[in-house]
DNA sequence: TATGAATGAGGGTTCATTCAT
DNA sequence: CATGAATGAACCCTCATTCAT
């Protein structure tokens, strides 16, 4: 059909598979809805992606990739570590929001087994992130004492359950803020 | 051609579908593996579901039903607001770490068409009760004035994520002692 | 279920075969449907019939007996072959409007394997009957001289064509009379 | 694997599927039965036609409106009423000898709810066309009074008849010529 | 004589993947 | 680079038939 350059079709598969793929998650999916909204052929996504089990990695590492990097600049200039956090709450809220899609993509394959490892490795850093933002706030005493690894993990599961809501319900919204105070303050007075 | 008494097959086969959905997710089950892992004929199968929505739907509704009823128990006798919601937290994730094939079977169908109308009405009946028992606590003086209707939002998605993470990495276990302290405390000093 | 002496079951069965074979064809009537509709377990089914076919085939001979019964006394009291003729058509025509089922059951499954030398002995017999009121027609001189055997032949389609209408489409009647009419006198003046 | 240009490939599978229905009737055939007798694969057959039905609906709708056009020819240059009638008939019986399979598909399928209207407006249209013979002819003065409406029918039924015959038993062939005698002069002298 | 749970082959249909063009 | 017809395994489901009771 049209002739176009390689990394293109590449690009608009990549854009397609996410629409598809989070719509009908992976098994729903099928290679030629995808390639139709690709506008190319079958053919086409062989050509560029062996099958489909890697066309579903490439979609997610590239997302993990990118969150990495935004996860990256939250900390690089991190000095209050209240701000910090609330900052880092904030960002995966948003990006969640603005990538509905992908996190619905994981959400529904949750379990799969493909990229299992890719996938750990994100979370074990994202948990890591959190630690040491912990672990500052308490050696400059804004935080109260606690065991950081055990508080890192609850917080990055909180996360996960806000994200989640935030893809499932997308109507539904509730203020990053209030997510970061009720982490932060708790119900009690 | 064994025979066995209906209700023993059909207990079987539910059984068989909580591990067979719970691995593969809806789509990727196939009815035979049901069938296989049951130790029974595809046809029993049908003998006992009318198709493997009805099946699934089923399963679904089975175990919503038994956690409505424990989530009633708990609030029949509310007197502590703090020790209530403690317990409906700790009550929700024992129940995610005995019943984790279930939850993993809706976490991967999410999304998913079939029975939605009855999902999100458990979730209301949760978020509701989350919200009450959110309400005492302010009237009693124990809760910070908070919008009991939003933090109650807010606290069935921690609940959620909690709940998630329990499922997915049942392995990296954390207390319900430390998350009821987190949602009750926060970090804050 | 209810004790039935053996024959009555077996009757109910049979009339129930009629009904379900005529609604939905050899292939389409399932053993199922057929014992339910007669109020009897599929077991019982089997008691009385070693399998479909049988059944199915069981059901066709009892109706070309009838039918060929009722052929023999037509013949008997032949007197006038005009009349005798008339009174042939005029048999057949009310018999596929009273058993329509039964016609409708051969109609069907035409070309289906079973019992092909039962119908074919059926309507040679049924085509020599004709034969003979021919013969006996052009010898009493009321009938042209014509080469009966192929006319006979030619009387016994066009009488299928009839019956098939009548069968097929129950509520555009037309009379017997304009039938035996049309056969006798022709279209020309 | 074979590479085979498109239309090729449907034509095989049409004129297979001609074959099957016709030997099996519809519910009997089976696609994969379809797909080998057109030396094709499964999957080749949906790549043509959505599912069964379209199939079949095709198969039969093709034949149809061929016999359509057959008769459009025939009506076109009616002069001799008489004439008209022996050739309609004769084209009819000579149509159904040369397609005898598309005319069986459609008899043991007969009350089979796919394209009934389709079968209906055929079988309307065929008899306005006796109809009209018959107006001639009487007009003429050549055919002897009658209900012309009435008549038209009967003889349609007359004829489904014979090309019944001509199909479910192509071997005891009986000519056209006596056929069209038996309409027009009847048996008597 | 009667029951109906159980079986499993087979039916319609889909879809990841390949390959001649 | 790109196409899309073709393949065939696998899916969901039905149903004739059997057999323990």
């Amino acid at each position: 059909m049209n002739k176009r350059s390689g990394s293109e079709s590449k690009k608009r598969i990549l854009s397609a598979a996410v629409k598809v793929f989070s719509q009908y998650g992976y098994r729903g999916a099928s290679m030629r809805l995808i390639a139709k909204t690709a506008a190319v052929s079958v053919g086409a996504v062989y050509l560029y992606f062996r099958n489909k089990e890697e066309l579903y990695y490439t979609l997610i590492k590239n997302k993990l990739d990118d969150l990495d990097a935004r996860t990256g600049e939250i900390l690089r200039d991190m000095e209050d570590p209240e701000e910090t956090m609330k900052n880092f709450i904030a960002m995966r809220l948003e990006h969640a929001r603005r990538h509905r899609e992908h996190i619905l993509i994981q959400v529904k394959e949750n379990g799969f087994t493909f990229g299992i490892k890719m996938k750990k490795d994100f979370f074990r850093h994202q948990r890591e992130v959190v630690e040491k933002i912990i672990r500052k706030g308490i050696a400059s005493g804004k935080f109260r004492k606690c065991d950081a690894e055990e508080v890192s993990k609850i917080i990055i599961c909180t996360l996960r359950g806000f994200i989640l809501s935030v893809v499932v319900e997308p109507d539904a919204l509730f203020s990053p803020e209030e997510c970061g105070s009720l982490i932060l303050k708790g119900l009690l007075k």
